[in-house]
DNA sequence: GGCGTGGATTGATGTTTGTCAATCGACGGC
DNA sequence: GCCGTCGATTGACAAACATCAATCCACGCC
């Protein structure tokens, strides 16, 4: 129930509200609360009725499908990021679950707010449909991803966009456990063993969860990473939206969850 | 340039246009034309701009991605069916080639005047909202069918998945290809010939595009097949939309492009 | 009807990937 | 400091899948 303002003010930089007028972002934010959870708390099931809009705002999410006993890692969200949009607008019930990385902070908006707030205002409307629009651009890549690329070329790219992302530092820090990351990529945690084995001959190396790439070129004609796949937006300083992502190269941050976390 | 009273009926039926008011659908279908297009087709390569919204009204069309000489089934549309919102909401590039796999009437509305009916209309706004995040469902639940099924178990699943979308007709009838529909459920198509084969001992027989399932319920136990990955709305009847069709199920056509088609 | 084209099928083969098992190493609790 | 736990790594093996090649079949054309 408590939140700082400094909070709220994240949230309301948010491509997804910094439009808004104040009585949106009032209204919007009306009966919001501010959630803590520990790390592997699940905060939704597959199949669970979705009521409200969540905003991560401290800590690391995981967004999964499961199917027959398998689970799979669908997106990794790092803050500031909004997740299960498209749920809460359709006001289905979710597709994936999503579970705590680490301990995290939490913002909960009621989805029934939010659907009556874009009834009445078209702006903050199109600005929905403008989030959504960019996470379903960041499934498109990701099915393109995994349907295209071999697990090798999965990960290669994947090392290359962290380290655009990160600013193009050497060594990378992986984000998140070896294993939450094979999950991403589409391949077993011993597989990505063997992957990030097979780039030491373009120079990867590999150390706890640090990853020097030493010859990014040599990386780089390998993994033939590609504008219409991979998104090598700088920084999501403060984190950005969906939409913003998709728009960087197009003619111009992320904020729902793709691959590329 | 012409085009029948019947196919803006046909439009109008959208779930996008449908509770649009007389104003908003005049709006957004000004300045449309509808074209005619041969078998084969390019509509639209990846990367290029997107100007207009594109509505299957006659015949088919499939998306595809691709990367490095290597290319991908996306989807595959009939109509009544839209494709390429999300592009156009952004006003970004497309992230997918489009082509007509037969002789297709195509209507194409101007881009530019649906943002701005958008911004001036809340109620067709939330509609586009809806729609997208139909799209994004499907998306989502294209992913999960890639990433957690086998080949075999794709197959199954696909099968059926038509047969109830055919009115549990026994035979139903591959709508596509079979080059086709193995990139759709991505494998080759060799791949897809003997997982046919593999299904024969499920009561599967196959002869050229008709498909009988002998024992479906052997084929379900084997497929098994899932609520939140198969969509097994009963028959898009003149084309539904996605946002109607992720409703089905949860508290309740198809549009948009998903891998059900 | 003969013929050419292109899709579909089948077999043989090699690559990729998943699975099982064992080991190693880092971390936290006691 | 010892030990238990869990993640990461490595090897051996099996299953899944792609590729290449050859053949078969349906269709349209001449």
């Amino acid at each position: 129930m408590t939140m700082r303002a400094s909070d709220l003010d994240r949230v309301r930089a948010l491509p997804l509200f910094s439009r808004a007028s104040p009585e949106v972002f009032r209204d919007v934010t009306a009966g919001a609360f501010l959630q803590r959870f520990p790390a592997g708390t699940t905060l939704l099931m597959e199949g669970d009725t979705v009521d409200f809009l969540y905003v991560l705002l401290e800590g690391a999410v995981e967004l999964q499908g499961s199917w027959k006993e398998k689970e799979t890692t669908l997106a990794l969200l790092r803050p500031v990021s909004t997740f299960i949009l498209a749920a809460v607008v359709l006001d289905a019930d979710a597709l994936m679950s999503a579970r705590t990385l680490e301990r995290s902070e939490i913002l909960m908006l009621s989805g029934e707010a939010l659907r009556r707030t874009m009834r009445q205002d078209a702006d903050f409307s199109f600005a929905v449909a403008e989030e959504v629009s960019g996470c379903y651009r960041g499934l498109v890549r990701a099915v393109k991803n995994q349907k295209l690329r071999g697990g090798v070329e999965r990960l290669a790219n994947y090392l290359i966009t962290q380290r655009a992302r990160q600013g193009l530092r050497d060594p990378i820090v992986l984000p998140h456990e070896k294993r939450v990351l094979a999950s991403l990529l589409g391949m077993s945690p011993e597989n990505l063993s063997r992957a990030f084995a097979g780039l030491s001959s373009y120079g990867v190396v590999v150390r706890g969860a640090e990853v020097s790439l030493g010859r990014p070129d040599a990386l780089e004609r390998l993994a033939r990473p590609h504008p219409l796949i991979d998104n090598h937006m700088p920084a999501p300083a403060g984190g950005a939206g969906k939409a913003e992502i998709e728009r960087w190269t197009t003619r111009s941050g992320r904020t729902c969850g793709s691959s590329l976390a």
